[in-house]
DNA sequence: CGCCTTGGTCTTGGTTGGTC
DNA sequence: GACCAACCAAGACCAAGGCG
């Protein structure tokens, strides 16, 4: 119901005012839910402490049922969309990639899946390949496109395509008179490399 | 007789203004 | 920033009446 989407919301945010933002209705209205919900189920849900909202035990229970909901819902979705032509198929996909993989894989790749699915709605999240797999367990993301193999576990991976990742150098450099070069040569000089946590 | 239409009531989801 | 009181509007529900 939408109380429970006036909850839920609230539980994500911990505050009555933003959530009556996001929702766009007045927080006095965000109040009268939160309370007619806890009349309902005769407890409360949230601890108000001053300025500030926690969740009770009792909150934090609703607020896992109503993930689970969440995700039963898209279950069914996924379920009846196997009766349907894929121009009919409704729903929600999260794609996460990484930085090389959103800026170079990712347009052309959705750009025809739009052609073939018009009314899956794509939001892209755009991290390094670390930050994707987190996005992955945490379930922020139903899908994700990342350089190197995975090491993280309860995560289902696909070899998708082959990149190739080329150093190069100062024509100056030392290095550059070398015609073959081992991966020790390149362990004594500096090198500039992506951020921790990048599959590059 | 079965099928609308109508009018009243209840519920739900809102608001504003003021208080703690 | 959260809550309360008073009030408003739309929609669901239901009983009663009109009509082919």
């Amino acid at each position: 119901s939408f109380k429970h989407k006036v909850f839920f919301e609230v539980a994500q945010q911990l505050s009555f005012t933003k959530a009556s933002q996001t929702l766009f209705i007045s927080q006095p209205a965000i109040s009268k839910h939160i309370r007619l919900l806890e009349e309902e189920y005769k407890t409360s849900l949230f601890e108000r402490k001053g300025n500030s909202i926690t969740l009770t035990e009792e909150g934090a229970i609703l607020f896992d049922f109503i993930i689970r909901g969440q995700e039963l819902e898209k279950q069914l979705e996924l379920e009846l969309n196997t009766f349907r032509e894929p121009s009919q198929i409704k729903g929600d996909l999260r794609l996460g990639a990484s930085t090389t993989v959103a800026l170079y894989i990712v347009p052309p790749v959705l750009s025809g899946f739009r052609k073939k699915y018009p009314d899956v709605k794509i939001s892209l999240f755009n991290r390094n390949s670390e930050s994707v797999l987190m996005a992955l367990k945490s379930k922020e993301i139903d899908l994700g496109i990342v350089e190197g193999r995975s090491k993280i576990g309860q995560v289902k991976s696909q070899h998708f395509l082959t990149d190739e990742v080329v150093p190069v150098c100062s024509t100056r450099s030392s290095l550059a008179k070398n015609p073959r070069l081992d991966i020790k040569d390149v362990s004594s000089v500096q090198v500039a490399l992506r951020e921790r946590g990048s599959g590059t």
